[in-house]
DNA sequence: GTATCATTCAACCATCTGGTTGAATTTAAC
DNA sequence: GTTAAATTCAACCAGATGGTTGAATGATAC
C-alpha cells in the first residue's frame, strides 16, 4: 500500500481525525487520549496504530507510558495531491455560476 | 458517514485517484474509463459508484452512454481540512531541521 | 516481591471492500 | 423485431476494518 493509500485510508475515519485534531494540543498518553472516546481503550490503540501506518503518528515510550505526537507530513502530501485539482473545483460549480460566470470563459474544454 | 469520510474513504484506493486524473482530460464512458485497467467492467463500474457517493464524480445518461464527470469540491474540503495542520508539517520535521532552525523557536510546545 | 497501572496482543465477530461471474435492463443498429 | 452494445444488478468470495473481551507484558509503587 502506497504512503498515500494509507493517508487517505487513515483519515477516512472521524475516531482519527478526532484523534489527529487533539495531537494538534501536544503529547498524549494512549490512556489519556481515550477518555474522551466512546469505545475501548484497546480500540483507540487500534485507530492509532493505524495513524502510525500512515506516518501520522508517532510514539516514544517514557516508561510504561506511550506518548503519541502527530506527524503531519503525509497531511501535506494529501494537499498536494488534491491541490492538483483546485482548477477543477474554481470552475462550473453549478448552473448558477456559470450563468454568473458568463462570458469569462476560460482555457478548458467545457461541456455542460 | 460524513462527506468527509466519504471523500476520504473514495480516495484511499489508487484505481479511484486514477480515475480522478483521468476525468481532468474531460467526460468519459464507462466503458471507456475501463479500458486501460486491468480489471472488469463490473469492478471500474463499482469504482465509479464509490466516487459518485462521495460527490466526487457527476453521471448523465446519453442513451445508453454514461458519461462521468469530475466533481472536484470534495477534493477543495479536503485541502480545506487537512491544511489546518500546515504549521505542523512546516515544523519539527526531523533532528536536523531543528537542528538547522537552531534558535529561531516558535511559539507551540515543544517537546523532543 | 506483590499489586497495580499502561499498554498491547490475540481471538472473535459483524460489516465493509474490492474483486469476480452471470444475468438483467435499456438503448441503438440494422 | 432481433441482435448487439453499454451498463447495472445480484450473488458470491477473500480479505480488511472497527469494534469487543480477556489474557499477556512491562514498568512503577510500595
Amino acid at each position: 500500500m502506497s504512503t498515500l493509500d494509507l493517508a487517505f485510508a487513515a483519515l477516512a475515519d472521524p475516531t482519527r481525525r478526532r484523534i489527529v485534531a487533539r495531537l494538534t494540543r501536544g503529547e498524549v498518553r494512549v490512556t489519556d487520549l481515550a477518555l474522551p472516546f466512546q469505545m475501548s481503550l484497546n480500540a483507540v490503540s487500534k485507530h492509532v496504530k493505524v495513524l502510525e501506518r500512515a506516518g501520522l503518528v508517532r510514539r516514544h515510550r517514557h516508561g510504561r507510558e506511550h506518548y503519541l505526537q502527530l506527524r503531519a507530513l503525509p497531511l501535506r502530501d494529501i494537499v498536494r495531491w488534491a491541490s492538483q485539482y483546485e482548477r477543477f473545483w474554481n470552475q462550473r460549480l453549478d448552473a448558477l455560476e456559470v450563468f454568473l460566470a458568463g462570458t469569462a470563459a476560460d482555457e478548458e474544454k467545457s461541456d455542460d
